[in-house]
DNA sequence: AATGAAATGATAGCATT
DNA sequence: AATGCTATCATTTCATT
């Protein structure tokens, strides 16, 4: 990993269908060269993927939430448990887990309020091992997913 | 905006490199049509882009908090004020404004445990109009930037 | 480890149905 | 709106420095 895997990264994060012609001029580099780097990135686990990013507003995805989540006091079985069926519920878009209160913090996407409540009643409430949920609805996104500092 | 246009949608999250050739026979259109949807779709916005997914941990990114912050009492400017000094932190990958306490959700990546510290103690801690800065370690990534349910 | 060249494959525009 | 065709451009492999 030297400055050019470094360059090469930056502008895959800024456009992920970059051709690599392309990609070797802004990098100042050859082609080939080039090409065999962002093999290896690949390889090596560095560069996961690409995707599409899209816009939720576009798609009539107009609704997001945070959602806090207390676990019952629970062994090993009973976070995993609450995980495993957490990562059923494609609207929560992001997840983390945290050291101390609340112990997840999630983030939910849907189209509106109306959907929001049944996803809430129907999915959320009835996760395995919860304690208790607040929920707080996101007035702006203000920084969404922004690339990774290089 | 019909059900080949989503298809297009899903795929191309789940793989953003795809070639049109290879996305047409997935969405079983021939070449020149899947060409047309998928520039019509970035066209109109819903198709925002393309970014390559990096790996935080294998650039030496191990360190995550979540940073609950209130702002003071105070009229728009005060929140643009915020906002607009908050942009200017890299590290700051994900914020949201939500209804209610806390004012901003921020999502904070940082090398290590040090280098949060000083973003803490320089950056932080400085945005204007803050009232209180309350911040939390993240303990896993349970979900990441989950694809949007179509 | 970078370069250049050459075969294979993808893209994008246009004419047709 | 979808298709098929074609010229241009990109990718990928291999031989060379």
């Amino acid at each position: 990993m030297d400055r050019t895997d470094r360059k090469i990264l930056a502008e895959l994060q800024k456009d992920g269908r970059l051709s690599v012609t392309e990609l070797a001029e802004r990098v100042g580099l050859s082609l080939s060269p080039c090409h065999r780097r962002v093999r290896a990135l690949e390889e090596s686990g560095v560069l996961l993927g690409y995707r599409a990013q899209l816009n939720p507003g576009a798609l009539g995805l107009n609704f997001s939430a945070m959602v806090f989540v207390t676990l019952r006091e629970g062994d090993r079985r009973a976070v995993e448990a609450f995980e495993t069926a957490l990562i059923d519920i494609p609207q929560v878009v992001d997840a983390q887990r945290l050291f101390g209160e609340p112990d997840y913090l999630l983030q939910v996407i849907t189209q509106d309020l109306s959907a929001f409540q049944r996803l809430y009643d129907e999915s959320l409430s009835t996760l395995p091992n919860v304690q208790r949920l607040t929920s707080t609805l996101v007035m702006k996104q203000v920084i969404q997913n922004r690339l990774l500092p290089l």
